[in-house]
DNA sequence: CATGAATGAGTCTTCATTCAT
DNA sequence: CATGAATGAAGACTCATTCAT
């Protein structure tokens, strides 16, 4: 029965946590949503596991962000808005760029660097395709759609110059998608990977020679 | 081989007597659970999606399955034994058996024969990872895990006999663990995959030679 | 943090109380959510209210209901109804039907005795506009609209045959309308009111002689 | 009447000097709710709605009101004296005043000249009644109570003059208090009202004489 | 006086699980 | 063995109210 008032009860801040500027309190709920969904994932995350990592009230979470949905969408995006800034296409062109291969290796080195540097976000963009109601898990898609064509056209683009060898260059860059992803897979969820030059210079050794004497 | 839980006898009269019925009736419930936590994914997927796809009441579901996690935990063991027997380990020193390179490339194919004869699946195995409820997760963690370790040994094996470069074994181990994995999600997201033969022969390509000319 | 499953811990039925057919569980929890409508309007009701008046389960409620904008359609569609049903068009060509006096005063007799019988329900009907929710909030003005339709249908023909005196029909109709809700408002709000005969008549004279002498 | 709260001084400096300005303000939010409550409803009404038409910051609004019940009962006090103001008892004994017929025009063309002038807050009063945590909501039951004697009171004094026919006065008030309430939902939602001289003659005219000819 | 960030009780709704029939 | 009505814990989200600045 709820014909009675319901007592407005609403206490003040019971610790003196002081108003935080608009922006800070922002990245201070992303941050504390950003260790939560890495840790359980999209589904097992709750707002409230949220708001207590964060230290906030339920309903100052919803006046940063509009639903569970929308802080995933705003991690997601930041997330592929990395990825995407630390590896640009390859210039082949432009006689003041370096060397393709050095172009390749310092972009993957970025990348490897930014993700060893926030693994957190890195595991939410790994596993970020389970979460149907974030329309960014479908931008996830072709996040990665848009990573296979990349490689896919470098191929070719090599093969015209016969630098790469014949093969079909669809199914190729498929692999060697997997081959990045299973790279960043490998240095995330080691507890002390090593050092990143390594990593990245096997990682061309075998995408560009394979492991065959 | 980690101590698996007794795959849940479910109660009821141990007669034997209508234990096919009841064999058929399980894999009836795993048909439509597979179907099912394959599209949706572990927890967007509903106990009523998979009894109405199986035809069967609520009860019995849990006459045969402890509960969701278990229906999971099954199809998940179910999809690693597969692919666990198809691939084996090379026998290098068995004179009766095949060249080391003949022996890679009939398990793989017939890991990617498995992988589009078995689609569904496939995909559970491929994004099952987040199902912190069901404990066969974990196990899905150490059966790549063990994949990794069986590719890193293979590689120390190759490098002993001089087949395989100098590397890192640990890395390029992680590195082509992902190109077979990125393999795997081409051929299971692609409507209509080139012949088997075909990518099998470009994902060797790729691992032993790379892609240069 | 939600990451350990939630201890599934559903209890059966705390008390004896058995399965009823389905029509009946409905009806008993039609019946609930009639008493706290009419009691508390649609906004103050609580789903919490319904199922504590009923004696059931949060989830059982749902098994019967979308939603508690549902149960309230489902509530006032009843009320349009049964009131529809007791007030018809009066029929003045049929010379087997009973003189319009008496078809008029029949109707009204059974209008005010459903509602006496079933104040709860009229209550909600009279009360019902503001559910913006509940898609048959708009039936209800369609309904009111409706009888202001048949009453000023109902002066123009009498006009045309010289029985009712010149007038603006249309907001001689509105008097009407409004002197028939008035009427039972007084019923439905008076505890012990007088015979409905009696208010039958006082309200036909008013409506057709006014009050003067 | 019953005992008002005493028209809750919202705390501040009592200097008596921004008293001008504490007024200003004050009646600018009570124009904002009322327009917000009028097209709302009580509890479809938002204090974020309110603030926002009023162009004021949150707190400012608890500066002048205590709660949102305390806004809506100010609204709700402000219609029913308005309109008590405007319909004031009919005079008999007085031989200086007009004739009762035409205090009663006079009466009601001043009530529809009120409503057709301030909508909103009519719209307020027909439909407050379902506001229970409005205290001000049950001072409404009292004023359409008030309402009903009036009338009801008219009615004997009419009987013994033999001005009215003999009838059930309690009946007789309830249906005229419906007309004129019926009257006053017909100019309110009626986007062009007819003039208020010829409703107020047709409500006459039916309260009076009836619908017959 | 004015501000608006912060609060948290309360609401609706879902769904895995149970058990009487 | 099969059924499906019933359960209730838990989750996402709203909004009137407060109080430090």
């Amino acid at each position: 029965m709820s014909s009675r008032p319901p007592t407005p009860v609403p206490p003040g801040p019971e610790d003196g946590r002081a108003s935080l500027a608009r922006a800070e309190r922002r990245s201070q709920i992303l941050e504390a949503a950003k260790q939560v969904f890495s840790e359980a994932g999209y589904h097992e995350a709750s707002i409230n596991a949220i708001i207590e990592k964060a230290g906030i009230a339920r309903g100052t979470f919803y006046l940063y962000f509009q639903s569970k949905a929308t802080v995933f969408d705003a991690l997601l995006d930041s997330a592929m808005r990395e990825l995407r800034a630390r590896f640009t296409r390859i210039e082949l062109d432009d006689p003041a760029a370096a060397p393709p291969q050095v172009q390749l290796r310092d972009g993957l080195v970025r990348l490897l660097d930014y993700v060893l540097g926030d693994r957190l976000l890195a595991t939410i963009l790994l596993t970020g395709a389970r979460a149907p109601e974030a329309e960014a898990s479908a931008r996830l898609g072709a996040f990665f759609d848009e990573a296979h064509a990349l490689i896919k056209q470098a191929l070719v683009l090599g093969q015209s110059i016969q630098l790469v060898r014949p093969c079909n260059a669809e199914i190729a860059a498929a692999a060697l998608l997997g081959t990045v992803r299973g790279m960043i897979e490998y240095v995330v969820t080691t507890d002390t990977p090593p050092p990143v030059e390594e990593v990245v210079n096997e990682l061309i050794a075998v995408a560009l020679r394979g492991v065959l004497a």
